[in-house]
DNA sequence: CCAATTTTATTGATTAGACAAATTACTTAT
DNA sequence: ATAAGTAATTTGTCTAATCAATAAAATTGG
């Protein structure tokens, strides 16, 4: 069992890797959950000696199959709680990661599953990620970035890459929603800003980072 | 905002004034949280200079109104997750408290009301315990031992004194719930057992101590 | 009312987690 | 290849919460 610090220390080394990072440091882990980098040097001696992770100064952090298991199923916990909080609770998009925060380290054997079968075992999480499932597997999806997408097609917003509240009020107020369709009317090749409509009728024009900021498929 | 170990002795400190114990000691705290009556000491001076308890060595420990409202809040918390637990993901009642102990101390300010609104603004707990509304006011309601009705009268089972598991599953196993009709058919004054009916047609000889434990209207 | 016991309170040590400052080890650009 | 800069460690300190051991105070039984 780990304690409520473990757990968020295994899942910014998850998350880390799962950004793409070949290499996971020291000063990454702090930048990412926002504590000093001594600290987080004490939890990687603290983790390896658990054999949650391994760590060298060349290669970095890597979690090993326990920690692995353990932040996966950190990670289910908090998508399903997204998920009950937006659905059953009411809450909007831009709210429901920071009380999952809290909700997702509420530890018993069956939790997660009893809640996964009372939302309908939901694929992905209101922010379109996907959920992992009970035994550790990962749905995984090909997804697309806004940006990529041909002059004239037609695509479903799919997940956010992007979760800031500032980016998902703005969201909000476009009416882009998971399941949302765009169709991308024009690109301005100068700044890469494009002209897109959201479901039927509005007209937008959005920037570049804004289209680099969404997954479609 | 305290702590979850500052809110556990709040709880404690509660729950036992509801008991019924006029003067809240040290020990009596230590014991009700399993934990050093040193640390209660500490714990004592801190919750006092944050003006969330009074204590003196002749009158014992008593909440002060920031404190109650907390104590109540969290106790609040408890009971709608308890429900939840139940309604919502088929626990039974004798596992609900544990994980209600973990959940009763995630913090967001609506989060308590769009619960309460969405299990349908429950007035009890599943062990029957009044669940105290946003404000703080207890619903409190008149509540008899089933050792003290009238041979030949039925009343209805309003909640548990005794919330140990083995009583628990005892219950269970006799299909008594919140809001099973019981009806007294007759008591040995013997040894005060007695036999009852529960709903329409189990017929059972109970001992005075599990007539003690059981809170009806 | 005094001795024995129980409570209360103090003190010192411990553990988990964190930070700041100093040091050592790498990189990188010149 | 060396100086300058960045990253990794070490060290010492801090806070919250705990316990064990002890001392002081209060209760209780005879």
């Amino acid at each position: 069992m780990q304690s409520l610090t473990e757990e968020n220390y295994l899942k910014a080394i998850y998350r880390l890797s799962q950004k793409g990072n070949i290499k996971i440091t020291p000063t990454a882990i702090a930048e990412e959950i926002s504590v000093n980098a001594a600290s987080v040097i004490d939890m990687i001696k603290k983790l390896s000696e658990k054999k949650l992770i391994t760590y060298d100064k060349i290669k970095g952090a890597k979690l090993l199959d326990k920690g692995n298991k353990a932040a996966l199923s950190i990670i289910r916990n908090h998508r399903l709680w997204e998920v009950f909080l937006l659905e059953k609770l009411g809450y909007s998009w831009d709210i429901v990661h920071e009380i999952a925060e809290q909700l997702e380290h509420i530890k018993h054997p069956e939790l997660a599953d009893r809640l996964d079968k009372f939302l309908g075992n939901p694929q992905y999480d209101p922010h379109g990620d996907p959920i992992p499932k009970s035994n550790g597997e990962m749905p995984n999806t090909v997804k697309t970035l806004l940006s990529e997408i041909e002059v004239g097609k037609t695509c479903r917003v799919a997940a956010v890459k992007d979760t800031s509240p500032v980016y998902l009020q703005y969201l909000l107020q476009l009416s882009v929603n998971i399941g949302t369709k765009i169709k991308l009317l024009e690109k301005i090749p100068f700044d890469g800003s494009m002209t897109i409509q959201i479901g039927k009728d509005t007209k937008t024009t959005v920037s570049k980072k804004f289209a680099e900021s969404l997954l479609v498929d």
